[in-house]
DNA sequence: TTGTACGCGTTATCAG
DNA sequence: CTGATAACGCGTACAA
């Protein structure tokens, strides 16, 4: 009796040849049955095809890479302090390439590296990438997209501007959205409005204290300087800016985090004072990472479709690649939309 | 004037001919240097890699997967709703990687999918991993270790018990890092603690409740059936757990909650309720992820050491092959710590 | 110790 | 439309 599963286990590894010689055809022709081609007789391609489906054949990527001189690779490369980001621009993307012959190869940089910039050519040019995906800050640096087009590599840069071509770019437009979080806390009659801003370096950081400012002035509300304290998306900065905010008098009575992880500093760092959130205090963050509903009050906050985002990166890589309806070009902007929880409140009375 | 840079952006891509014709050797010298052969004149030697240095040549990937049957390609397995954990083990997994010839590839999969094991075999086979990295609780099923055994793949598996040889091991002992916590409680006075346990099919679920009760009986404690409550790693399923729990007369003193999310959840129910945190009811949670620090109060935690997990899983499949000083075997087990913060109190007097 | 000839599985060229 | 034949860049018998 023979073993009666085609693709047992130790079965040896099926080659084009095995599937030629099976469909009596040459190799070339199996190869064009594969790669699509469009010159071949119906007939040809229907008893190759169901050769290759009987046999449960798939080509070796190996010999393909070394073949076209391209790997079915995708690379995400990232140098970003803001893990929730990286782990759903993943998703997205993975969720792109599912089922594809595309794989995700992963490559942190560290963009503070005098070698960067070579780290990622070589890591372009010695896996032949198909294509890469560059998260911000990194995107926001001309000279690797440069590096993509010299190298024959296609990109796509992930960011907060539109820095390059839609067939490029995915962005979100982090200026408006956080325009209209502003604008919402002016309507519940906040005036003193306390910011803090991002890192110098991060594209982001420059488009959301541009939005605020566009919502205030809109608003016909000044901006004093001492309104503006700088941070650096991270937790315990958020905790000190915060406390350099409260020293004011007046003091805020709402402050605009840049990012989430601030924006729980803010929340500390009132709590560390007594002083109530929202009731004395209003607070917005920006990101809609998971701990704004774990903290108490959970917060109000910005969402921008990060996965959406990841998976549209991906498409516009290897849409051309798989064909089937991905005619339609994915879009290149994303909007994001204000999520009211609980941290936001008309202000105190004087 | 000749273009400057050897290394230029346009430079035809060197091959393993070029550096034989150039250091005036035959390929296969060439390969044996690459390849640190040991039988090899010291002089040819230090010639051809003179010439390796000064021309910036490096191997083709593709090339030596075709001929060698095997990609240098690490890959990373997971369905894992802990997303602190694969950020943390992708972490530890490219720091090892890093400076070597591997890449990282990631792949979810679906444990709940019929087709589990296929997709897993077809990852590894048609891609030709070098080796595979399994994170639980897909890394509990022994019938993935029997794949990559069959495909000739080498694989590391993480978990919290010890499921298979120690080259295939990086293990976590849960079940004594909560006895430790939940000794820790008992120090403090606590005789009614509540457990909200993991989900079935987690392994950690287990053994974290066996340390859990391990500690109880030791301190002549017993448990009632009603003081454990299930949890399914979620923050919404530890606020359910927690509210069963408080409904208990006389309600616990202490929660013990098999992850930070889920005693995120105990916060937060306690906290709808009124009741305060630590003094009327005090909370350990396990993971230390970096919530634990943003809530209020910042919660006591249990925490393990992913990273340095990760690196231990990638220098294991790796390590013979990079060679220098690695012989050292990494360690397979790994211990984790209590993180005192400020959930633990003693009880409130009757 | 080193070199020659060939194979890895696929795609590209250019005939027929 | 299809099929020999030559790449692609590297590793490995085997011979020298």
């Amino acid at each position: 009796m023979p073993k009666p599963t085609p693709d047992d286990a130790n079965a040896p590894k099926l080659t084009i040849n095995d599937i030629a010689a099976l469909a009596g055809v040459s190799k070339k022709t199996v190869s064009r049955v594969i790669n699509q081609s469009p010159l071949l007789n119906q007939a040809t391609r229907e008893k190759v095809e169901a050769v290759i489906r009987e046999t449960g054949y798939t080509p070796n990527p190996q010999a393909r890479a070394l073949a076209l001189g391209r790997n079915f690779l995708i690379g995400l490369v990232y140098d970003n302090p803001n893990q929730q980001m990286i782990l759903n621009m993943q998703r997205g993307a993975l969720e792109a390439l599912h089922g594809t012959e595309f794989e995700l190869v992963i490559r942190p940089v560290d963009r503070g590296s005098a070698k960067v910039m070579d780290d990622i050519r070589s890591f372009i040019v010695r896996q032949r990438l198909y294509g890469v995906i560059i998260l911000p800050p990194l995107s926001e640096n001309d000279a690797i997209a440069r590096i993509c087009d010299e190298e024959g590599c296609r990109y796509v840069r992930m960011g907060s501007a539109v820095l390059d071509d839609p067939e490029h770019m995915v962005v979100s437009n982090d200026r408006d959205a956080v325009a209209e979080a502003v604008r919402h806390l002016i309507q519940q009659g906040h005036k003193r409005i306390g910011l803090i801003a991002g890192p110098h370096g991060f594209r982001s950081a420059k488009e959301r204290r541009e939005g605020f400012e566009l919502a205030l002035s809109e608003a016909g509300i000044s901006l004093p300087r001492s309104l503006v304290a700088d941070g650096q998306y991270t937790f315990e900065s958020g905790v000190s800016a915060c406390e350099s905010l409260l020293d004011l008098s007046p003091r805020p009575t709402a402050i605009f985090a840049s990012n989430d992880e601030m924006a729980a500093g803010v929340l500390y760092a009132a709590r560390l004072r007594g002083i109530e959130v929202p009731d004395q205090l209003s607070i917005i963050g920006f990101d809609d990472t998971p701990i704004t509903s774990r903290v108490w009050p959970p917060l109000t906050t910005v969402r921008w479709p990060i996965v959406a985002m990841g998976r549209a990166a991906a498409l516009k890589l290897i849409g051309t690649a798989i064909g089937e309806g991905h005619d339609v070009s994915e879009p290149s902007t994303f909007s994001s939309t204000l999520i009211r929880r609980a941290s936001v409140a008309p202000p105190p009375r004087d």
